[in-house]
DNA sequence: AACGCTTACAACCGCAGAAAC
DNA sequence: CGTTTCTGCGGTTGTAAGCGT
């Protein structure tokens, strides 16, 4: 929401740019700036289209609101327990967890997760629910890469995917979405998302050892920090007598905004994969990487809401709640931006 | 109806890393 | 090689809307 009531205010790394939200006229600029120019250089939009914006904003309004392949609307149950457990292995790495989940934004799930995390400290609850707990634990535990070959090496088709990259070659690309078993239509359980198929095998593979009753680890509440906030570098939760993490730069894996035109990334386990990251690689002139300066030609629309306020994520985002807004819709303003191909 | 609290979320800030100069 | 610029990330804050009393 607005931090300022939209007025010009100096000072700040923005100063004496306009804050507070953004109007229709701007995102219509910027959207154009876009389509014209491609994404990056966003300083360049206030010098081309006099848009009274700091790069900053016009970047981030772009990547959280305009980018017209995000998947707007509340978490599917399946969304929210990628949450559980991508933060469990990797902690608050909100944009690694925003690329393995399709249209989702960095922004978003942070803001899902301090919500969440408020709440179920408030109720005395763990962060993670159980069965959510055994899973990281016992991948963290063992450090497990279900699809490494008997050696331990990741195989060709064992390798770890990359992460549900935004494609900047086609940034108004939608996620693909297949009908999930509620029916809901989700895009987290699809052949294109291998990662997620395979969490899903994971979480398939624990429930089986539960159902063994094989030894389930002992947690301990992490510690919290002076603020009052849970330090959540390793989720929350540390588990009695487990091995190091890794530390090696092995995985290769790209910018949340890059694509991957190769194949999948150098091996490695999938814990080791999250927590590594690209944090070890140049985030420009990535031979595999792809980005684009021009952009594919749209028109696009305005509509007025329809209602003051749209449904959004309930008190209880923990409900089963499958309805989703159509990507490029504004869930704050109940407005939509329609996106078509000229 | 008024009030206060909670929730959701847009948007800002500071910082860090990499590229460009 | 040092400085500047650009970009991205994570933390934080402000506010509208929802909700209970």
């Amino acid at each position: 929401m607005a931090r300022s009531g939209g007025g010009v205010e100096g000072g700040g790394s923005c100063g004496g740019l306009k804050k507070g939200p953004w109007t229709q006229a701007e995102d219509k600029l910027l959207v154009d700036h876009v389509r014209r120019h491609g994404e990056g250089n966003w300083n360049a939009v206030r010098r081309e289209t006099g848009l009274q914006r700091c790069g900053k904003s016009c970047r981030l309004r772009w990547a959280n609101h305009l980018r017209p392949n995000l998947r707007k609307g509340p978490f599917s149950p399946e969304e929210e327990r990628q949450i559980l457990r991508l933060h469990g292995l990797i902690g608050n790495k909100w944009a690694r967890i925003s690329s393995h989940l399709p249209g989702r934004t960095d922004n978003e799930i942070k803001n899902y997760w301090n919500t969440r995390l408020k709440r179920r400290q408030r109720a005395g609850l763990p962060l993670y629910p159980p069965d959510v707990e055994r899973e990281i634990a016992l991948l963290r535990a063992q450090n497990v890469n279900p699809f490494a070959d008997s050696d331990g090496n990741a195989n060709a088709s064992g390798s770890l995917p990359p992460p549900l990259l935004y494609d900047a070659s086609n940034p108004f690309a939608l996620p693909p979405t297949v009908p999930s078993p509620s029916g809901s239509a989700s895009p987290l359980i699809n052949q294109n998302y291998p990662l997620l198929n395979q969490m899903q095998g994971i979480q398939q593979v624990f429930h089986h050892l539960a159902s063994q009753q094989s030894p389930q680890p002992v947690f301990h509440p992490h510690h919290q920090d002076s603020s009052g906030a849970a330090a959540l570098g390793h989720g929350g939760f540390v588990s009695a007598g487990l091995p190091p993490l890794p530390t090696r730069p092995q995985a290769a894996e790209l910018p949340s905004n890059q694509f991957d035109s190769s194949s999948s990334g150098s091996g490695g386990g999938l814990l080791e994969s999250l927590l590594l990251g690209d944090d070890h690689l140049p985030r420009h002139n990535h031979p595999s990487m792809v980005k684009v300066s021009s952009m594919p030609a749209l028109s696009y629309s305005y509509r007025e809401p329809v209602s003051s306020r749209l449904p959004v994520h309930g008190a209880g985002s923990d409900s089963d709640d499958t309805s989703h807004c159509l990507p490029g819709e504004d869930m704050h303003h109940g407005a939509t931006w329609n996106f078509t191909f000229d």
